[in-house]
DNA sequence: TTTCTTAAATACGCTACCGTATGGTTATAG
DNA sequence: CTATAACCATACGGTAGCGTATTTAAGAAA
């Protein structure tokens, strides 16, 4: 996808007559530039531009661009919070089904703003412990499949963890095979970590 | 490690007599400023003020900014060149002891720099590129390990992605618990990922 | 010593972006 | 129909960084 096709047609009404902007308007291509390029190319004027707007519109919503930031991380974490572990609880009815689907949703979306998130982190330790929550989340939610197996707690963790970082690494790495192939793959890393002795 | 502490003292004569920089010297520093502040940190003038001359210098050493980044990574790429895997492959004999090494060797060093170059990747087509053999020849080379140890391709290839998916995510998150415990944790992943029906 | 080369300083113009101040427009409530 | 609030434009001053052009200095070579 183009940076070109972000700008967002946002109610418009009639023709070419383009109505006032929301908060949310900005949050909005802020996360979606984010994820294609980077906190730092998240800067109010060029976003302006691509609302076709003025940055005075920009200063009336937001005091200044910390404020557009810390608006898109909480954006992100509300997202979160109802994310992918509700859906994965809603669907399935034992642990094992529900690790499956785990995997399977990883490799749906690209994880692009997640990562972008995940970077962003490294230079920013608010950020760096809000994502250190929302891992620290996921990681338990996933221990806990794994002791529904009937898993001793430190196996669980340690599966867990290997759960989590094969979802990091499928969104970290672009080498995604085709989806077939890896979907055979996915059931084989079930089949792995969910083996006993 | 603090960003003031970065600048080098590089090649002093006597006392005060700070003597000409060579390219290298910028490279290095672009490198620890790259692994702690992400490439859109890594700037001429700044980097000239860390090494007390001004931008004058750089661009006597350098065409342009660009340079100095294609420098850094291809200094980068040289670096592993002879990295990681000689490492392993020298001490170990056994696949599955080698495998063993290459998961304590991830957890050595932060891997600050390599989550750097890989969120560089993410708006850097030339790096994502370079990034992706570098990729490629670590997961076939880990590959190997399992054919080594007796899997089929195809089960050769999945626990090697797993493998590498633990080595980045013990990079990305800095969840690692205290030494000892992860020392642990290390054996079970092998575990796991050793054994077989 | 003079000259050549390498390394760095200095000064400059340019662009991108931040944030402010102020004024204009439009919808709508009274 | 007007007054207010919401939304946006315009114009401004400021900083940071890029890259260039020119000059200065210091060591090597002649």
């Amino acid at each position: 996808m183009d940076i070109a096709n972000l700008s967002i047609r946002c109610r418009m009404v009639k023709k070419k007559e383009s109505i006032k902007l929301a908060k949310q308007d900005w949050i909005d291509l802020g996360r979606r530039v984010l994820a294609q390029k980077g906190v730092d190319s998240v800067r109010v004027e060029p976003l302006a531009k691509l609302l076709n707007v003025t940055k005075g519109s920009f200063y009336w919503h937001f005091k200044n661009r910390e404020e557009l930031l810390e608006a898109i991380l909480q954006d992100w974490v509300n997202r979160e919070t109802g994310g992918i572990i509700e859906r994965v609880e809603s669907r399935a009815s034992d642990a094992s089904t529900k690790l499956l689907h785990l995997l399977e949703i990883a490799i749906q979306d690209g994880g692009q703003f997640e990562n972008a998130i995940r970077s962003w982190a490294t230079n920013d330790l608010k950020v760096a412990t809000t994502l250190d929550q929302i891992d620290r989340r996921r990681l338990d939610y996933t221990k806990t499949l794994f002791l529904e197996m009937g898993f001793t707690p430190f196996e669980a963790m340690v599966r867990a963890r290997m759960v989590y970082y094969s979802l990091i690494g499928e969104c970290t790495l672009g080498a995604r095979a085709n989806r077939a192939e890896r979907s055979e793959q996915i059931r084989i890393e079930h089949l792995i970590l969910t083996r006993r002795d």
